[in-house]
RNA sequence: GGAGAGGUGGCUGAGUGGUCGAAAGCACCGCACUCGAAAUGCGGCGUGCCCUCACGGGUACCGUGGGUUCGAAUCCCACCCUCUCCGCCA
């Protein structure tokens, strides 16, 4: 959410933000709109001012028992609300109106990210690891997956398309990934373990961003909540609507959670395999800090991410991200992707993002600066450490063996209850 | 699901139609006292929005949304949340 103060204040940098975005100006609309509205505001608070008054003066009149004034009196106000309740309610809608406006828009891009429609215009930042070379050519993980434990079959069965059961040692490793990430957020990168509701409000959805424009990417449930595109949601709307004292910032969050996508939109895209499903797991990191904390929560978040890719040996770079290809609420964004050599390309496994205020003020979570009276809005920052379903296809992938069993990273052997590798069963 | 109780400022907690943005206490800030501190005394101390160059003024907010009234923290309706008991349940 935008602070209209700003936009009533820096009319061209907000419409040169949205510029970097590829987005039309909206600076002189809505402060049309503003303008009206704070007309509207102005006379029902003086009508109201005027109510007052004479209510006040009924009030005196009547605990003197002069029933005369006071009768003139009350003449006087019922001619005044014949015209107030109107006035009121187009200040409303006027008032709701300019609030759906700012909360479509999405997030500035911060000064240092490159300008660009799209994601050819990413930049590589970092780049770690050489694929494996192989002396067989790389198999797909739809292909050889299916003999080790991964059933798109039953699964579509059961619940149609982009669903996947995992089965055996293919669920095993898949556990064994998200306990060894969780442990590392947890452990050194100083995480907090956490445990959120899957299932949340409209008002949630709409503290991070999703709503109101992206509902149709979620899945709601015949109660009217709806199930988590990915922890983020829950992790960054527990500091809604709360003061939080400077000495506990930063707050580092951390989950292990199923996402849910709908994936509309997406149709045709990656159907075959494990890498677009409407249900996976991810483990999430959310920080929230003072913005002089944020850029240092950003790298660590980074580092934080990077770690796992490192520490499982997959290869993988990093991508600042164009203004043109952020999300919503994002005001800087790194992607990270893994190398996945059936296709020869890097995919994206984890997106890091700083939001600024913008979260904040859709949810109200403000803190109070030590030495200075008032609150401030709080800094957000979200990525995935990792998404755990994709990670899965980069291990089958990158320790894939010319016999189709996968060998297990060294650092998941503790999880793994003695296994070192997926063997194909026919 | 049934029955009951309750949601007031950073916290505790008064307040059942007007002068209540709201007593009191705690916490916090300033001043006094003190060599310094504690204790004590005095004063201050909510948030959003609008108007104003400013000083300042107005308005809204006592869980949320409606309603009654000249006037609502206080009365009425709906909803949300918390707690207690019963039932059910992983």
């Amino acid at each position: 959410m935008h602070d209209i103060r700003f936009i009533r204040e820096n009319p061209a940098a907000f419409d040169a933000g949205l510029a970097r975005r590829g987005l039309d100006p909206l600076s002189a609309e809505i402060g049309a709109q503003d303008a009206q509205w704070r007309a509207t505001s102005t006379a029902v608070q003086e009508s109201l001012a005027r109510r007052n008054e004479a209510s006040k003066a009924i009030g005196a009149a009547m605990a003197r028992g002069d029933a005369a004034t006071a009768d003139a009196l009350k003449a006087e106000v019922a001619t005044l609300k014949t015209r107030l309740p109107e006035l009121e309610t187009e200040e409303k809608a006027l008032a709701e109106a300019l609030q759906a406006r700012l909360a479509a828009i999405p997030n500035l891009p911060a000064p240092e990210v490159p300008e660009g429609p799209d994601e050819t215009a990413n930049v590589e930042q970092h780049k770690w690891g050489t694929p494996r070379s192989l002396n067989f050519a790389p198999q797909d993980h739809a292909d050889f997956g299916p003999a080790l434990g991964l059933d798109f079959e039953a699964a579509a069965a059961i619940s149609g398309a982009r669903f996947a059961a995992l089965r055996g040692q293919m669920a095993r490793l898949h556990r064994a990934l998200g306990q060894f990430m969780l442990d590392m957020q947890t452990g050194s990168n100083a995480y907090e373990e956490t445990n959120p509701p899957l299932l949340v409000r409209d008002e949630a959805v709409y503290g991070t961003g999703q709503l109101p424009k992206f509902a149709e990417d979620l899945f709601r449930t015949t109660t009217g909540h709806w199930l988590i595109p990915t922890a983020e949601v829950s992790l960054t709307n527990l500091v809604r609507e709360q003061i939080l004292a400077e000495a506990v910032l930063p707050i580092r969050m951390t989950a292990l959670t199923p996402c849910f996508r709908s994936e509309a939109g997406s149709a045709g895209r990656d159907t075959r395999g494990f890498i677009r499903q409407h249900q996976f797991e991810k483990v999430e990191l959310v920080s929230i800090c003072t913005p002089e904390q944020a850029a240092d929560e950003h790298e660590h978040m980074l580092q934080s991410a990077q770690g796992i890719l490192e520490a499982l040996g997959l290869p993988y770079r990093r991508m600042l991200l164009c203004a043109g290809d952020m999300g919503f609420s994002a005001a800087k964004t790194f992607d990270l992707e893994v190398w996945l050599p059936s296709q020869g390309v890097y995919r994206e496994i984890s997106s890091i993002s700083t939001c600024g205020d913008f979260q904040a003020r859709r949810m109200n979570a403000r803190f109070r600066p030590e030495g200075e009276k008032g609150t401030r809005f709080v800094h957000t920052l979200n990525g995935s450490g990792l998404a755990v379903g994709r990670t899965l296809v980069a291990v089958l992938e990158n320790y894939q063996n010319a016999d189709g069993s996968v060998t297990i990273p060294e650092v998941l052997l503790p999880y793994m209850g003695g296994m070192t590798e997926l063997t194909p069963k026919l």
